[in-house]
DNA sequence: CCGAACATGTAAGCAGTTACATGATTCC
DNA sequence: GGAATCATGTAACTGCTTACATGTTCGG
């Protein structure tokens, strides 16, 4: 239930509205825990129901502006410390080269090389990412963390995946 | 849909059961794509149905061993050459990061710390793992390749939560 | 003979995606 | 007046997890 947590983590920097949520969610968590419009407002429903959030402040159109609630912080903070992270990660990416050997080498050669250059986009994108928040920071110390793991991910990406299209062509084979 | 191809890929192999695929599953790709024995037999049916297996013979205990068909292995050379890796992971580990500063500094550096000795920790078993393969490859440069990647990213995480967990002294605040 | 391993399946529920549906306000 | 943006919600569907349910064969 890390939509939840996500959504806690937000709200414990102020109040906001599901759509400012949203804003949230595409800009600073999209790499991490992307999360979508119906999920978001239905999740806020629970959080209300569960008095984890509740209604601070309407406004025109509509707008419901949601403040953490004392219950919130402290599931948010027992979601930091006590609960552990869960380490099983899907890569897709990395499941396709288990069955490489299903193609020739040239295919698998092309493959590999293709994810160099998109782990080399990524990583030029999280660059510039971090231009443009540079000055920001006083509290931000957490946000440039886990960029600092994006740009360390996305070297290690390219580095691995060129060396691993080298691999390729020491095989025997097709 | 990846469980499918994933499915595929072991059955381009040689034919299997779902039981078999399951042991399959949990030997080699638990930490790429994990799946449960309820998922593998839905899918074996769903694939069947599909024609790009077919049950090619039957054994004790009910045991129905599976064949990918012709269909079956340009369903997974197309999804290899054709289909793009979808590039969103979703990291409960990293999304924690952002909301730290919901916790004091020291719970922030224990939860840094923590996960540098999990990704230790995991970086040894992977090490294990590939003595256990060790002699085995012929066929194998695939697995190898997807391991070290696995080698490459624990390492990586070790590192990173060894030096986030020492930026955090070097901020103000709690 | 008994326990471990082999072997298959179904059902309920939760999380996430995509698409549908509607309406209000602000800015030009 | 019209387009962009603000704003909320629902419905259908897919994928994954957990739990239930059952029966067979092999080895000691």
């Amino acid at each position: 239930m890390s939509l939840r947590h996500a959504m806690l983590g937000l709200l414990a920097r102020g109040p906001a509205s599901g759509y400012d949520l949203l804003k949230l969610f595409e800009i600073s968590l999209a790499n991490v825990w992307p999360a979508t419009q119906s999920q978001v407002y239905a999740e806020l429903g629970r959080l209300a129901d569960a008095d984890l959030v509740k209604v601070a402040a309407e406004g025109p159109r509509g707008r419901k502006e949601y403040a953490i609630t004392d219950d919130g912080v402290a599931e948010l903070r027992h979601w930091l410390t006590d609960v552990e992270p869960n380490r099983v990660g899907r890569s897709d990416m990395l499941l396709r080269v288990f069955f490489l050997d299903s193609v020739d080498h040239g295919q698998a050669r092309e493959y590999l090389e293709r994810q160099a250059v998109v782990a080399a986009r990524s990583h030029q994108s999280l660059l510039g990412l971090r231009d443009v928040v540079a000055g920001s920071d006083p509290l931000e110390t957490y946000g440039r963390i886990a960029l600092e793991y994006g740009l360390r991910l996305t070297s290690m990406q390219r580095e691995w995946a060129e060396w691993a299209a080298g691999e390729i062509d020491r095989q025997p084979g097709t």
